[in-house]
DNA sequence: ATATGAAATTGATATAAATCAATGGTTGAG
DNA sequence: CTCAACCATTGATTTATATCAATTTCATAT
């Protein structure tokens, strides 16, 4: 593991309020390890072993039911995952899957649940990210159930436009099946909608997505704090 | 508040490892009070200044958007709400209203704070309480996109029989139309799921379930741990 | 460059679900 | 007991979304 990684761990809403000395016990245990494109991390079920947190690339969140399956987040650099199955030690409730090649520092959930017993500081950072998470899933619930696909679609756009930094010009990142899969709705329903959105202010080619008129963007979907408000660090989708 | 009601408080997971004084501490800026049926607790937006514990009767969360709302969860005796955004001290993310007349313990969300930071067991409590939410949340969110209407309509009433102990007759306890709501679907919608659904061994007359055949049930929807299993104390829907 | 395979788009159609409208049933207040 | 209000149901219809099928586009490996 890099020195420049650890540094970058360290600096982790999660970590970097914790004692020095049980930060370094947590990372002796841990280890950072690169994988390929495409690789199932971890599936659905499995027990929590490890605290993934993602360095370099992105992975993808998702959940199956049958034969189905569905895209619940996508991670990047430097958000964790699947903190709350490791804290339970209870089975994931979701798989792991890399988009890209990808780093990522594995951190043996045992030692997790050993340390915040012993630093209040890491309890409470703990308790901190997890609401987050939380926050961040009711948020994704909502918007499921208040918004229907061209809302959420418009909504999401606009949002990663004010993670670009209000830019009104921006890669969307990751592929459009993924979005369309995250928001609940097919490809061909995503590529439709997009098409007349144009109406209100977004224009889309390949991954260039464009806001032509944020104010009719704007007046279409209200932005709303408590559902597009700002999401655990690491989590773009 | 009762003496009674107290030692039941005492027994909740989130209240029961940590040290007394602090637990005492807690309770003595506390306070219960009940409300009629009806009443709008805390609205989505407004600033986080109390847990709620649910001491007797019922409490709907639901959110709203634009001119919409849905229901998100229901809490029955004994549960808590809301405690993820006490803790991040940030605006609530639902609004609460009583479905009865109800009593509730209001616990300040900055002793709430206090006390996690010095309480080593209820900073673990607290994890594991989150978590908990955390998961409960994923939860619904897999089900509402890996599912039909029809099939989150069987889950459900398969759901309801299990915490009914197994039970193949059960009454549902609220009232359809929340019960829609929180599945995401329209009262309508849900009336005719209801119908359709005694071809896979589900029978409803008004507030009264009887599973009629236990195994094509099973078959329609075969129960999954990882979107029906075990949600947090007191959270019925 | 060209071939290959996956993603994205487009069109046609089917299905699911929402909406609108009307009716019947239940509950609680007077 | 009767009425009013609300919930639940039912039917007719519209709308949203999924599905199926066919191209087109794009990225990549050869």
């Amino acid at each position: 593991m890099r020195p420049d990684d650890l540094a970058e761990v360290r600096h982790l809403p999660l970590f970097r309020d914790m004692l020095k000395a049980n930060f370094d016990a947590l990372m002796q245990g841990a280890y950072a390890q690169a994988f390929p494109e495409g690789l199932e991390l971890i599936r659905q079920g499995d027990p929590a072993d490890f605290l993934h947190v993602v360095l370099e690339g992105a992975v993808e969140l998702h959940a199956g039911w049958q034969d189905r399956s569905c895209t619940m987040a996508v991670v990047k650099p430097v958000g964790t995952f699947i903190l709350a199955a490791c804290i339970k030690d209870v089975p994931y409730l979701m798989s792991a899957r890399t988009l890209e090649r990808s780093r990522l520092l594995l951190v043996p959930a045992s030692d997790l649940r050993a340390v915040f017993r012993r630093d209040a500081e890491f309890a409470v950072s703990t308790i901190t990210e997890l609401a987050g998470c939380y926050r961040a899933v009711v948020r994704h619930a909502k918007s499921l159930k208040l918004r229907n696909s061209r809302e959420r679609v418009a909504a999401y756009m606009l949002k990663q436009s004010q993670l670009a930094g209000g830019a009104l010009r921006f890669t969307l990142g990751i592929e459009k099946r993924l979005i369309a899969s995250y928001l609940g709705m097919t490809p061909e329903n995503l590529s439709r909608a997009l098409k007349t959105l144009d109406d209100v202010g977004i224009e889309v080619h390949g991954q260039m997505v464009t806001i032509t008129d944020m104010d009719r963007l704007l007046a279409f979907v209200p932005p709303d704090a408590l559902i597009d408000g700002p999401d655990a660090p690491g989590l773009v989708a």
